[in-house]
DNA sequence: CCAAAAGTGTTTATAATACACCCATGG
DNA sequence: CCATGGGTGTATTATAAACACTTTTGG
C-alpha cells in the first residue's frame, strides 16, 4: 500500500492474534467459555480463547479455526468487536489482538473437547479474574451483543431449535441484565413475525405448560426494530 | 499471552497499518479527504490516508498522528470501524489494516497542509475510484457514522461553532442520504436540549434569516435517542 | 387451594409522521 | 408580489410502558 510515501521496511511487524468472547446460554444463564491458566505468571486466572493469525488466513478464518478446535462447531455466528493495540498490553512481545464475539449453542457443542482444552463455562453473573485486558474485551463484546440483540431477535444462535417464550425472555434478560415485562416482551417478539408456534408444549418449567416456538427459516426482520431499548 | 499453548515463534508477524476515513462537511455536502496516487500501479486512483503503527504507539495514537500531519488538527473525533485482514489485500506484503473514521471541521483545518500532501476533499455524492478495498472501508465507516448520528446529535465535530438548523438538517440529510422533514427534524433536535439559540441570524441562506444555534457545552444527551431511523 | 408461569387485554403516555399554514424579505 | 426557507401547529398513527386479570395444573 502507499502509506504517505513511507517505505515498508522502516516499520515493524507485530504478532496478530484473535481473542474470542464465546457466549452460550444454559439454565437461564448467559455464559462465557473461558480458558484456565495453569501456570505462572497469572496462574489461576482465566483468559479468552485465542490464537495467532496464520499466514494464509484472515482473522475471521483464524477465529473460526479456533472455535472449531475448541467446540467442534462450524458455522458459528461471529462478529468483530474491536482491536486492542496498546504497545504494552502483552508482556511477552507486541501483540495486536482482534476481538470477536461468538454465539454458541451449548446443546450442540462438543463438551469433551472443551474439557480437554481446559476450558470452562462461566456464568456472566459471576465471572472469575481475567488476565491482562480480557475483562475489558468481555465488556465491549457484551455491548456489541446488546446492540445486535436490540436490533434483531437473537436466539437461533443460542437457544435450542425449539424453545418457550419464557426461555427467550430469560435469554434477553440475561443479555440486557435487567428484567423485562412478560406481556410486553411477548407482544413485541411475536409482532416481529419471525417465530412459529409449534403444537407441542414444554411442561417442565410450568404447571400449565408453554408452547414451543421455533424460528421461521429465512425470516429475518426486514428493518431494524428495537426490541429492547438500551 | 497464552494462545492455547502455542509458541510465539511458530507464528508470523505482519505490518499493522491504520487507514482513516476522514469526513468533513462543507457547502451542504458530506466530504471525504482522499489522497491521490500519482504513480503506478493504480496511478490516478485515490486512497484513504494511512500509515503504519509505530513501535511505541497504539493504533489510536497512530491515527491521531496521521490526522495531525495532514490536517494540522488535534483533538479530533475518532472511532474504530473494523479491521481488514485478508491475506492478499495488499499486493506488496501482508498488511493488517485498522480502519478509523474521523470527523473534521473543515473550517478549522489547515488547507495548505492538505494540499501539500496531495490530498483533496471529495463529495460523498461523487466519489472517485479507490485502490484496493478502500471503497468497502468507506462504506463501513459511513454505516458506523450513521449509527452514531442516529443515537446522538453529531454536528459539533463537523459544523462551525454556530450554525442554523437548515445547516444541521442538511448535514443529517448528507449522512443518511435521504431527505428529512423540516418541522419534524426541528422538533426532534430541539427536544434533545443540547442546542442553544443565539441572538444572531444568518441571512445569507434565506430571505427571512435563520437563528444561529450552538451546542451547549457538556450537554450530551443522557440516553441513546433515535434521531433518524436507519 | 395455592403458587407460578402462561397468556390476553386495557389504559396511558410518548414518539413518529405527514402536512398545513403563516411569516419575512430580497430581488 | 412571489419564491424560498423559517418557524409553528395539529391530526393521525404507531409504539412503549405499566399493569390488571384470567387460565392452567402439579403438588
Amino acid at each position: 500500500m502507499f502509506y504517505m510515501g513511507e517505505k515498508y521496511n522502516k516499520f515493524s511487524k507485530y504478532f496478530v492474534a484473535v481473542d474470542c468472547v464465546i457466549f452460550g446460554y444454559e439454565d437461564g444463564d448467559l455464559k462465557l467459555l473461558l480458558y484456565h491458566r495453569g501456570f505462572e505468571p497469572a496462574k489461576g486466572m482465566w483468559s479468552l480463547m485465542g490464537g495467532f493469525v496464520g499466514e494464509k488466513e484472515s482473522s475471521d478464518t483464524a477465529a473460526r479455526r479456533i472455535l472449531k478446535n475448541i467446540t467442534g462447531l462450524e458455522d458459528i455466528f461471529l462478529e468483530q468487536v474491536e482491536v486492542f493495540t496498546e504497545p504494552e498490553r502483552d508482556t511477552e512481545d507486541r501483540v495486536v489482538s482482534i476481538i470477536y464475539y461468538a454465539l454458541i449453542r451449548i446443546d450442540k457443542h462438543n463438551s469433551d473437547k472443551v474439557r480437554e482444552n481446559g476450558a470452562h463455562w462461566w456464568s456472566m453473573k459471576s465471572l472469575p479474574d481475567f488476565i491482562f485486558d480480557h475483562k475489558e474485551m468481555v465488556n465491549k463484546a457484551l455491548e456489541k451483543l446488546q446492540l445486535k440483540a436490540g436490533m434483531e431477535l437473537v436466539g437461533s444462535e443460542l437457544l435450542p431449535d425449539k424453545f418457550t417464550l419464557l426461555q427467550l425472555r430469560r435469554l434477553y434478560e440475561a443479555i440486557f441484565q435487567k428484567e423485562l415485562d412478560t406481556g410486553n416482551f411477548r407482544k413485541k417478539v411475536l409482532s416481529l413475525k419471525v417465530l412459529q408456534r409449534l403444537d407441542e408444549k414444554n411442561t417442565t418449567e410450568s404447571r400449565r405448560g408453554a408452547y414451543y416456538f421455533k424460528f421461521i427459516e429465512g425470516a429475518k426482520e426486514k428493518s431494524f426494530d428495537r426490541i429492547v431499548k438500551i
